[in-house]
RNA sequence: GGCGCAUUGGUGUAGUUGGUUAACACGCUGCCCUCUCAAGGCAGAGAUCACGGGUUCGAGUCCCGUAUGCGCUACCA
């Protein structure tokens, strides 16, 4: 069986580092095992989704070096495969329609608005199988529906029973069905929800092996129910430990910024392989505990076992402008940059040098044995290429400042 | 509220059938080299393996509990 696994991100603002990570350990996976690696654009959220950051994903995968096989697939535009499969889901009684009204909900008191309805529900003694829709006869439900009264198309879990997964990287998954509610597929105008989407396209695009941030973790066990009353084969999972900020919290752009945005790394003078290096560590240690590795080493030692369990800490500090990154990340750029092939280095110099009007024409031609020397002087005292222009501004031009 | 996952020096990790002084990398300190800053070389500090019980001749490794953090629990993705 050829591996088949994704990359499924959602374009609702630039590609964050704990994204590009999964899309690094899904591709090193595919390369490693002679798959093919895909890419979805989960697109479904149309007021959130923006193109300018579809293009953003694909330029940063672009910048790691993450090339995909096959054309990208939208799922915005597999819609009403979704609505087909959830109302095939009403016809065979695996799931049934829900006329209760929908409640509205302010997306910054969701969670609190979970907790007390979960007090609330367990003081009346309302459980998961509570819905009084659940079991309306179906031929009401039909004229109902005819007659235009609007629903939510929810799954029927079974009364008793349990999920089970195997996850690749924490191991035998179990969750009761009491614990997991008639989740909605369908929402009341038609629109169909994540779980039910990313399964569909899951068993579309033939995915053997889905590979994701541990926030799906008990989720899978929703599309596991799916899976089954779709009659499809379930895939191999395999969950990622969550990258964490320094304080051990949630890694966000509202509250850390452009730290956590991966084209920040490119626009701040990162050799491409060497944050890719680093990503790889994140979460993913080799068997033998050498750290500088190259792609090639990257796609061989590659393993789902060697992943673990514990979140990783993403360490850096906002206001100081030395470590406005991971030192780690940091020091691997510095080590790349001194130790890389010259002839590799220097197209990134000579960018970073047109980029502030600081290249000359001769420096491909007559002055090209000056340059190659320079820079392998250089090379060794920077940290990013932004040293160049900067730090070694006076090695390129006349016009520098200088401390007296 | 419920369910789940995690917890090894400041950080990333190794330690996968329990067995001598808990290993590596980053960072940090000192020295050497050096016009400076790096790089490089040498030396070093830093962990009672979250806490409390238990099983065992012996536990970071197994079991139970507690705490803390995170995740999920939405007609978000």
């Amino acid at each position: 069986m050829t591996v088949r696994v994704r990359f499924a991100p959602s374009p609702t603002g630039y590609l964050h580092i704990g994204a590009a990570r999964s899309a690094l350990f899904n591709w090193l996976y595919a390369r490693q095992r002679g798959g093919k690696f895909l890419l979805r654009i989960e697109d479904t959220d149309l007021q959130r989704s923006t193109e300018e950051s579809t293009r953003s994903i694909i330029e940063g995968m672009q910048w790691l070096g993450l090339d995909y096989d096959e054309e990208i697939v939208f799922q915005s535009a597999n819609a009403d495969k979704h609505r087909a499969a959830a109302n095939r889901l009403v016809a065979e009684g695996k799931a049934y329609r829900d006329f209760t009204p929908k409640a509205q909900r302010e997306d910054a008191t969701v969670k609190q608005g979970i907790v007390d309805r979960a007090r609330a529900h367990a003081a009346e003694g309302i459980d998961h199988r509570s819905n009084p829709y659940r079991d309306l006869p179906a031929e009401e439900s039909e004229v109902r529906a005819a007659a235009g009264e609007p629903f939510a198309v929810r799954l029927k879990v079974a009364l008793e029973g349990k999920t089970h997964f195997s996850d690749a990287v924490y191991g035998e998954q179990e969750r009761d069905y009491a614990e997991i509610e008639d989740l909605v597929l369908l929402r009341s105008d038609g629109h169909p929800l994540y779980n039910l989407s990313v399964v569909i396209d899951d068993i579309e695009m033939r995915i053997t092996h889905v590979i994701r941030g541990q926030d799906h973790l008990t989720n899978t066990h929703k599309q596991v129910l799916l899976y089954q009353a779709l009659g499809a084969a379930q895939p191999e999972f395999a969950h990622l430990p969550l990258i964490l900020a320094p304080n051990k919290g949630k890694l966000s752009k509202r509250k850390h910024g452009e730290v956590v945005s991966l084209t920040t790394y490119r626009d701040r003078g990162f050799v491409p392989e060497a944050f890719r290096n680093f990503l790889a560590l994140l979460g993913w240690a080799p068997p033998d505990g050498k750290e500088i590795l190259t792609v090639a080493e990257l796609v061989e030692q590659f393993s789902l076992e060697h992943i673990h369990r514990s979140p990783a800490v993403f360490n850096f500090q906002e206001n100081d402008p030395r470590h406005w990154t991971d030192e780690k990340a940091l020091w691997m750029n510095a080590e790349y940059i001194r130790t890389m092939p010259l002839a590799d280095l220097l197209p990134m110099v000579k960018a970073e040098l047109r980029a502030n009007k600081l290249w000359r024409e001769e420096y491909d031609d007559d002055e090209r044995a000056w340059l190659e020397k320079t820079v392998e002087l250089i090379r060794h005292r920077f940290f990013t290429l932004k040293d160049f222009s900067q730090q070694g501004r006076a090695y390129f031009s006349e016009d520098f400042d200088f401390d007296e």
